[in-house]
DNA sequence: TGTACATCAGTGAACGCGCGTTCACTGATGTAC
DNA sequence: TGTACATCAGTGAACGCGCGTTCACTGATGTAC
């Protein structure tokens, strides 16, 4: 599935990168094969050629989506220490990179229930565990010893990414209205109050 | 747009509760027209008649499921007196109905980005506010009272339905390992934390 | 109570559009001897 | 270094399916006098 030549990984590139673009700029039903192909210039036949299917496409960029939101939450806290620097300093590199990087965050978000996760629900999957390996290696050691209170992983999980992914979602719906910045002014200390454990 | 005979009122509600079902045994790309008025037995004119489009009465049913919803919350939180009962009652409320309700809840979830939701955001908007103002009221009586740290509204809104959306989300993809009667034993107390003043 | 009329509710065949996909093909790149 | 061959990459016209929607119509219900 992956190309064997180079012109060949640079279509696959300019086809993820368009996608992206046309999803941004025309959002979920704007999200066509002609659309892809039009905005990019590549044949649709070569963009079968590379994806099989535009399932396919859409969970190449999926991923590829996912490895970079998770690149940045892992070095933001494998790069500290202790348990409170590290949720706060993982909590606040989910908003910079909710900010910086819009088209992907809502790319992420928009993506949640649609057939192509489903359809490639391992692939997907593998790719997410891998990097979420780390996160999880790095909170068991704090909770060991005692810098964390004892709860099951998936909690610690829903108790951070929880309020991250409900403020990224109403930012990126601008439906509601709500201040990213001024949130991330919050979040990081009040998520950690969610996970700290209860002074004796 | 509102049914103005009895038997009008009675097929609005089939259609809507089928949709619904549709939903629930389909997914969203089994989610059509034809779906919904051949499981239904309705007529398509008559469809259109009540709705004027399919995103009409997808509109229609995501606000009906989340008047279901904010009805539960309303009344678990409304029936308390101390902000620590009421944000517990109030999150055990949203866990209970998402496992008692799983169809309604997979649909309000799988909603999110849907293009019904964009073309009739002033009507949903508009439902869904009326509902989360008797919250709001709540909170902020007792936030004057120092009974919960003070915090921009919307980031009380995150840290509470944060929590809950991601546990539900996860727990209604089954693509996570997620036991809510489990996480429902400590994510009353561990949000509640998030919000609670600091001791002086 | 009966009749005439207006409005609401329900019907289903037909339509057109645009979607994802296929396929027979040409051109470019790499490899073996 | 040159030639032959295999594989990879790229092309775009054509197709069929199923989607949401329309519309001219019939039947049911409510209302006025």
């Amino acid at each position: 599935m992956s190309p064997k030549q180079q012109r060949g990984e640079a279509t696959v590139d300019l086809l993820l990168t368009t996608a992206l673009r046309v999803f941004a700029e025309s959002g979920q039903q704007g999200f066509t094969v002609n659309a892809v192909v039009s905005a990019s210039g590549v044949s649709l036949g070569s963009l079968y050629h590379h994806f099989g299917s535009f399932d396919g496409l859409a969970a190449a960029l999926y991923i590829r989506c996912t490895g970079e939101l998770c690149d940045e939450m892992v070095a933001a806290l494998t790069r500290c220490r202790t348990a409170r620097t590290g949720v706060r300093s993982w909590v606040t590199a989910y908003l910079t990179f909710t900010q910086e990087r819009r088209d992907v965050a809502l790319f992420l978000h928009a993506s949640a229930y649609s057939g192509y996760l489903a359809a490639h629900a391992e692939e997907i999957g593998a790719a997410k565990a891998e990097k979420f390996a780390a996160i999880m290696r790095w909170l068991g050691e704090r909770m060991e010893r005692g810098e964390i209170a004892p709860l099951p992983a998936p909690v610690v999980e829903v108790l951070v990414m929880g309020p991250l992914t409900e403020a990224a979602r109403r930012w990126l719906s601008s439906t509601y209205e709500i201040d990213l910045t001024e949130a991330a002014r919050y979040l990081p200390d009040h998520i950690w109050r969610s996970l700290r454990p209860e002074p004796v």
